[in-house]
RNA sequence: GCGGACGUGGCGAAACUGGUAGACGCACGAGACUUAAAAUCUUGCACUUUCGGGUAUGCGGGUUCGACUCCCGCCGUCCGCACCA
């Protein structure tokens, strides 16, 4: 009885069609059903998807088919987060239109997401590049800015002077362009912000609440935000010669305050400022400064370098007491309020400045127990924790009692009707920048006036759309070269006036696309208020770790915005977060040291050792690190390969087993042979059982042993499963369908000499392949459809419910259990699974082989954890 | 520097709230089928042993009847933040 092989490259395309037809994975708004949202992060349109997304895209997908399983109305769409600079950059240098390249490219993708089998509803697919898209972020743009979420101000920018643009954090590298090279300049420049700032108490608080989200995620969010308490502190100044009589700083450790030795401000703060307009040298000091300012990695070399200002500040708790203020530039304008008071003792970076300007330092905080006069600082800080000293009035209490005490003083007393001290609460999230000089992005909807000022775009002139008809032939932003587009009448006044030409950050694209695909048909608004308090909050998100901060951080913010707004109901947008890990591969080098494809490499197994040679011409290979792949390194496997040659089943099998998801998965050859091969032996299997029991086998009134036995392999296999799938334990799962399918073998090879099965053998063997079927049709739907198929069950399993265990099947009448002398095994003893402590015990004593490991001592205590182990203690 | 995660066979890993360490897969070895190969099937596979057992979850301590799991101290790898006052 040979059985066909399995040929995929048949049946998959097949089975689509059929789901496709029956519009199976479509969701409608008004099932009444309860909903379940599951969602990956979508695709940026670079030209052809990865193995990253395949993982990401096979995860999510069996959720969405399992839920789906489970009666739930399943909301899983896809989209393109598809504005951005790769798309002006092709522009550049092959000629041609940032949208043609975007759309060409969607339609790859889109057909290699196709050939995977998702169970994606498309009719929901969206781009963030169209208008019907972006209009709808426009108006949320004018909303938000009504509200007052919105700012327009001044802030420091990193400037490439050649490609005259904007450039974001990480793409300077050494303080020069990444594209250009050239030398990039701090620039001010007005832009537009959303104010996160003032979510920043709740962003941090909600954080908590978020228990479906990775503690890592949560916690590095936690950081960003960078929530901190502490207070402002304003010390006089002797002399007016910075034009002003006091400077105001912000300090987290007010306990420490008679441990001063400095004041220090930024070297863009006023104060600063106003001395270097008359002192040349500390123009030039703030100017070298701000050299190294941008260079993140010489931060860590950087020496702490300072410049007298020769103003001498008043300490506020002893007016008789005057500190120097320097000019340094280890302090940041944007942080607090650019200035603080130095204690050297108890801060390192303050110590090591100090120590270079002989500054001295007073301690004032001792470990307790410390003698006083014993306790001297040098060249570590003391961070620690302890008790006052030196101090005053403080001496003796702890870190918090003089905090508490000091704010209280310096808040209680006035000068020229302001407190001295005021608490406060100080975030280093800071608010986002949105504004991008560049054409392939959402216009921002402004007018610039020159009598009415910034005016919004009236609402029915939404959208405000790109024009096509630009040119990348000038460096700096397209938009502002346009010779007509920027050209409007203001709609206030009427007069000639200017639109904003700044495009915004694609962050913003992302930062609601989830909530749009629950009514992406809507016309008239961003949402449907009814779909959206339908399906959101996102039940199930899966992405990488590379956005545990921004686009998670973002959406946050715009959910809560869009929620003011009235364009969502709620604050959180993702219910359930999930990070995968990366798809790696092993690296190969040539004699020559470069980089060599995984298919010119041809490996060599002898014992533990592995050699790689190169297919053509023989000639040794180093076999490298284990990496991400990326085109550089060469270690790139395509998709579209391997789905070409294997299926789509064989490689979402391979990327679900293994490796936990949420790690690394390491990408080989022998990992994907394994994958179709169990492809072919499950397809072989369920085939000899369709063919030996013709598809019908009812239940007998007997059930033998084998056949229960099988039966309950099966029932625990799928109580396991479920279980696992609900826990993203993909790769458990996997390992429980392998379980599953060897018992099935064995019973099949058992059956083998019968030329009739028995009734009760039939039954269990053709319920096993039913349920094994079930449980990989989540993450083999294709091969599952055809089992299923062969198998003679009715419909499809792709809309098949899910199956109940059976709970008598998933218990045993005795169990087996271990016993251990003094923690270590010795003996098993098997009883009635229902046995109580006193009769385990009694066997436990009985037992011969527990008599023989005593070796005659007495038995002091015999410990029955039920149903799981007993140990004796002697 | 600060914060976090991780460390288990040749490899990827499993072990649920502390309860038989190594499930399951890969690789490898032996065998069957075959003229042969592929495919498939059977079987072995932590180390060690005087075949009773002994030793093993990065290293060293501790708590416990019992520790991969909890606590303390090291070592190593990876990640995030980085002069945040």
């Amino acid at each position: 009885m040979a059985v066909e092989r399995y040929n995929p490259k048949e049946s998959e395309p097949k089975w689509r069609t059929v789901w496709e037809e029956r519009k199976l994975f479509e969701t409608r708004n008004d099932d009444t059903r309860p909903s379940y949202y599951v969602l990956e992060m979508f695709p940026y349109p670079s030209g052809r998807i990865h193995m990253g997304h395949v993982r990401n895209y096979a995860m999510g997908d069996v959720v969405a088919r399992y839920k789906r399983a489970k009666g739930f109305s399943v909301l899983h769409p896809m989209g393109w987060d598809a504005f951005g600079l790769p798309a002006e950059n092709a522009a550049k240098q092959k000629n041609v239109h940032p949208r043609e390249w975007t759309y060409a490219n969607i339609a790859t993708m889109r057909g290699q997401l196709k050939s995977m089998g998702l169970s994606l509803d498309w009719s929901r697919e969206l781009a963030t590049c169209d208008p019907s898209y972006y209009r709808h972020q426009q108006k949320m743009f004018l909303d938000f800015l009504k509200a007052g979420l919105v700012d327009r101000k001044t802030a420091k920018v990193n400037w490439d002077p050649v490609d005259e643009t904007v450039l974001a954090n990480e793409q300077v590298i050494d303080g020069r362009g990444w594209r250009s090279g050239a030398l990039v300049e701090i620039r001010e420049l007005t832009q537009w912000f959303f104010k996160i700032t003032e979510y920043g108490q709740e962003l941090n608080d909600a954080l908590d609440g978020l228990t479906r989200w990775p503690d890592k995620v949560r916690l590095m969010q936690k950081n960003w935000i960078g929530r901190s308490e502490g207070l402002l502190v304003r010390f006089a100044l002797e002399s007016n010669a910075a034009k002003q009589d006091e400077v105001e700083v912000y300090t987290t450790r007010p306990d420490t305050l008679f441990g001063a030795r400095f004041v220090a401000v930024a070297p863009d703060h006023p104060i600063a400022k106003a001395i270097a307009a008359n002192n040349p040298e500390l123009q030039a000091f703030i100017e070298e400064c701000k050299r190294t300012g941008t260079a993140q990695e010489n931060i860590d070399k950087a020496e702490k370098l300072g410049f007298d200002t020769g103003l001498r500040a008043v300490h506020p708790l002893d007016p008789n007491w005057t500190l120097p203020v320097y000019v340094a530039n280890f302090i940041l304008m944007e942080y607090g309020t650019g200035a603080i008071f130095g204690c050297p003792a108890h801060d390192q970076r303050d110590l090591d400045f100090v120590n270079k300007y002989g500054l001295g330092n007073t301690p004032v905080v001792a470990p307790e127990g410390t003698d006083p006069a014993g306790f001297v600082i040098t060249d570590t800080a003391y961070d620690g924790d302890g008790r006052m000293i030196n101090s005053r009035f403080l001496d003796g209490m702890t870190i918090a009692e003089a905090k508490e005490e000091v704010a209280r003083r310096l808040e209680s007393e006035t000068r020229g009707n302001r407190p001295v001290g005021q608490r406060k609460v100080n975030f280093r999230l800071r608010d986002w920048g949105v504004s991008r000089q560049r054409y392939w992005g959402c216009p921002i909807p402004v007018i610039h006036c020159s009598d009415c000022g910034t005016i919004p775009v009236p609402d029915a002139d939404l959208p405000v759309e790109l024009p096509d008809d630009v040119s990348f032939d000038k460096p700096g932003n397209p938009l502002d070269h346009h010779p007509s587009w920027k050209y409007v009448d203001c709609p206030q006044c009427g007069k000639p006036a200017r639109r904003e030409t700044d495009t915004m950050d694609t962050f913003v694209d992302s930062s609601w696309y989830f909530a749009r695909f629950t009514d992406p048909w809507r016309t008239e608004s961003p949402t449907d208020r009814k779909a959206v308090d339908r399906f959101l909050p996102v039940d199930q998100y899966i992405g990488g770790v590379e956005h545990a901060i921004l686009h998670l951080l973002y959406s946050r913010f715009f959910t809560r915005a869009m929620k003011k707004t009235g364009h969502a109901g709620l604050d959180e947008p993702f219910a359930g977060l999930f990070t995968q890990g990366m798809v790696v591969h092993e690296t190969y080098r040539g004699a020559d040291g470069g980089w060599v494809e995984p298919g010119d490499v041809r490996i060599e197994v002898s014992g533990n050792e592995r050699k790689g040679f190169h297919v053509e011409t023989g000639a040794p290979i180093e076999i490298g690190a284990i990496e991400k792949m990326s085109k550089s390194k060469k270690n790139v496997v395509d998709p579209d390969d391997i789905i070409a040659s294997y299926g789509a089943d064989t490689a979402r099998w391979f990327m679900l087993s293994d490796s936990p998801p949420d790690r690394d998965v390491i990408w080989t050859d022998e990992g994907v042979q394994g994958a179709a091969r169990f492809v072919q032996r499950l397809w072989r299997l369920v085939a000899e059982i369709a063919e030996r029991t013709g598809g019908k086998a009812g239940k007998p009134a007997e059930i033998g042993e084998a056949a229960l036995a099988l039966r309950k392999a099966s029932h625990r296999a799928l109580d396991a499963v479920g279980a696992d799938i609900e826990r993203l334990g993909f790769n458990r799962c996997v390992a429980h369908v392998y379980t599953l399918t060897n018992a099935i073998g064995k019973a099949l090879d058992a059956a083998a000499e019968k030329p009739e099965l028995d009734a009760d053998i039939a039954f269990a063997l053709l319920e096993a392949a039913a349920i094994v079927t079930q449980l990989v049709a989540p993450m083999m739907p294709h091969l599952a459809e055809e089992c299923w198929q062969a198998l003679g069950q009715a419909g499809l399993v792709g809309e098949a419910s899910w199956p109940q265990a059976e709970a008598s099947l998933l218990k045993d009448d005795s169990i087996t259990l271990p016993v251990q002398l003094n923690g270590k095994k010795r003996a098993e003893v098997t009883v009635p699974a229902d046995a109580d402590t006193m009769a385990v015990e009694a066997v436990v004593r009985a037992s011969e082989a527990v008599q023989r490991a005593l070796e005659g001592r007495a038995i002091r205590k015999i410990i029955v954890v039920p149903g799981r182990i007993v140990n004796v203690v002697v």
